[in-house]
DNA sequence: ACCTGAACACCGTTCAAGT
DNA sequence: ACCTGAACACCGTTCAAGT
């Protein structure tokens, strides 16, 4: 039996690991304070010790999600790639992350990580092209992982369907590609492009 | 007295105008089916006589902010920018396109009007780098409302504050000539990236 | 330190019935 | 063609009170 739905006492912690495990199955629209509770085997008020609001624990798990990505600066493409991919690991980690991302003030642990690799690259306008890169990252990661969704229960209009997800990833390479132009060696990042 | 809360009857357009206007005064998070209702001096089931639901209300309301998009193709930027302000025009209009915008697939309004100013500046990769730009556009200025919302309840931690919007016009030109980069005439945009 | 119980002011949606 | 009235199954949040 996990510890996780019994009825011992929980700490903040606790609570963001259910709350984050509980996005993954259900989806953020149906992520209610009143269903992570029911899943701790506590009154939805029992929330409201831990956080004084749905939009904190929220922020909480965008800052979970995000976490994870590695800070030593790799190439722009490969830091885009992490980011993109720690975005990925929860269902609407993305979307939470793009609408949680606002109310913080310029320099995120994302952002950071991509403003490094461009300086390492010798890119001018670092800060600003970290900037464009991440709101580039976070649209196009929101998009693909709903049209992911949408796919996975047939509320798209039928069509050619097959490889929704094939041609993005080439977008996506593109884009970030484009992006982190202005470089000293643009040449790798078009070698890239074509494996 | 305006004729859109009295007990008149409606038709899907009035409804979708007044839920518009709506839209613009009290955000996204607060446009209930409820409260379109209540503006139009109806009971909320009567909306779904011309809505079969909230999601499919929203997606015309997406429609119509994206249709004032010029179809003809100006100069990437122009194009991206008009983009840009259509989503600014109503007051959540970035977030709520970018929502919806997933369940279309492929081939939306302002996806052809960019892959046509593409073409037209001899663009390589014209359809996936209309894709990108649509997902940096989506993105950015999705960030950029939520940011000027936050601004302006003062929900942002004190700081430097005052032009927080000051350099964003300057990331928006930057992605915007990195992502159509590629083209015939790279000069152009770096010129114009300078003014 | 952590939780219950009850309440308040809301949601989206359905459906029979009215005009 | 368009709307009412009532109901169903939900929301986030507050707060006194319990242990």
């Amino acid at each position: 039996m996990s510890p996780d739905h019994n009825s011992t006492r929980h700490d903040r912690d606790g609570v963001a690991r259910a709350a984050l495990a509980l996005l993954d199955e259900v989806g953020l629209a149906d992520l209610s304070m009143r269903r992570i509770a029911s899943r701790l085997d506590v009154q939805p008020s029992a929330l409201y010790w831990h956080f004084s609001s749905k939009q904190e624990l929220l922020a909480e798990l965008a800052d979970r999600i995000t976490s994870t990505i590695p800070s030593d600066a790799a190439d722009v493409l490969t830091t885009a790639r992490s980011i993109r991919d720690a975005l990925f690991t929860y269902r609407d980690g993305a979307e939470l992350v793009l609408s949680t991302y606002a109310l913080q003030l310029g320099s995120s642990h994302a952002q950071a990580a991509l403003e490094r690799s461009l300086r390492r690259q010798g890119s001018a306008d670092a800060e600003e092209r970290a900037v464009a890169l991440l709101h580039f990252v976070l649209g196009h990661a929101t998009l693909v992982q709903q049209r992911m969704h949408a796919d996975s229960h047939g509320a798209l209009p039928a069509g050619e369907a097959v490889d929704v997800t094939s041609g993005l990833d080439r977008i996506f390479d593109l884009g970030v590609t484009g992006l982190a132009a202005g470089t000293v060696d643009d040449g790798i990042s078009e070698r890239q492009l074509r494996s």
